[in-house]
DNA sequence: CCAGTATCCTGCAGGC
DNA sequence: TGCCTGCAGGATACTG
């Protein structure tokens, strides 16, 4: 599910409440996901612990605590997080609650299970093996500097490279196509074969459209304290996305679709090129 | 090193 | 009303 503006929104609406709170305990089922959910362990590391202000890198999400120490969390496919009261009732395949100190309750709800949640002591991001190797930042001021080289130097189409977390974070399959839509590239050209000067255009549109879609999410904030407690996943307006047969927002050719580095792909045959 | 594919898991929409 | 198939906003282990 959740692309980089939707965990951006997620860290936003945490970041009202949870700094300050404290844990007073933590509740769960061990099961098996990305990495396995071992809530023992993690009830015996972050009880007692404050939250401080919670991260973001790429699609993960950094929940750091005094004394030191945090919570990683990636969101999957299919993941949720959850701020509610603690009586509020348990959205089915809820693997882990955090009590707050002020009775409310932080969710961590994924169905698939390709989400996880780990503890990472103080230091462990420089090493850890999803957060070591992750690419640059897309609303980094300089992304049209930086991306342009680093993809002209590889083969592949750009959809691929757009989703390759090494080389850029936070990009997955909506905003890729959102991206290659606004700049009028075809999601199957190759790297090395697309001007340096499309490639900044590239980079720009993607650093476009995940401000709109990070703005957009920030107008549910006021919901994540609703009844519910979930940020809400906007509707951003897409152009491309889930959109084939439809016409272009452009020039109202009908969208196609294919699938690129094993998703889903679609694309304008007439504006994309 | 690079590119491409298979795989983990559940829910849901659509076809019959 | 079932039952089956395919697909879903991701990351990574593996192959060539």
């Amino acid at each position: 599910m959740p692309e980089l503006p939707e965990v951006e929104t997620v860290r936003r609406a945490l970041a009202f409440e949870l700094p300050g709170r404290r844990v007073a305990a933590v509740d769960g089922r061990s099961i098996a996901m990305r990495r396995p959910l071992d809530v023992e362990r993690l009830a015996a590391l972050a009880t007692g612990r404050r939250f401080l202000e919670p991260r973001r890198r790429g699609k993960y999400l950094l929940l750091d605590f005094d004394p030191p120490g945090l919570l990683l969390a990636h969101l999957g496919m299919s993941g949720r997080i959850q701020l509610v009261d603690a009586s509020s009732p348990l959205r089915n395949h809820t693997h882990l609650r955090l009590d707050l100190d002020n009775g409310r309750q932080l969710r961590f709800v994924d169905p698939r299970r390709f989400g996880f949640v780990d503890w990472l002591e103080p230091g462990a991001e420089i090493t850890d093996p999803s957060l070591a190797v992750l690419g640059i930042e897309p609303l980094d001021p300089g992304l049209a500097e930086f991306l342009p080289p680093l993809f002209h130097a590889r083969r592949a189409p750009l959809k691929n490279l757009l989703l390759d977390q090494r080389l850029i974070v936070g990009i997955g399959n909506i905003y890729a196509a959102e991206a290659l839509w606004r700049s009028g590239i075809h999601p199957r050209r190759a790297g090395n074969r697309t001007s340096l000067a499309r490639l900044a255009s590239l980079a720009r549109s993607a650093q476009e459209v995940l401000a709109e879609a990070i703005t957009q999410g920030g107008t549910t904030l006021r919901d994540f304290a609703g009844p519910d407690g979930e940020a809400g996943y906007f509707t951003v307006k897409l152009s491309v996305y889930g959109r084939q047969g439809e016409p272009c927002n452009r020039c109202r050719t009908t969208i196609r679709s294919a699938i690129i580095g094993g998703r889903t792909t679609a694309w304008c045959p007439t504006c994309q090129r």
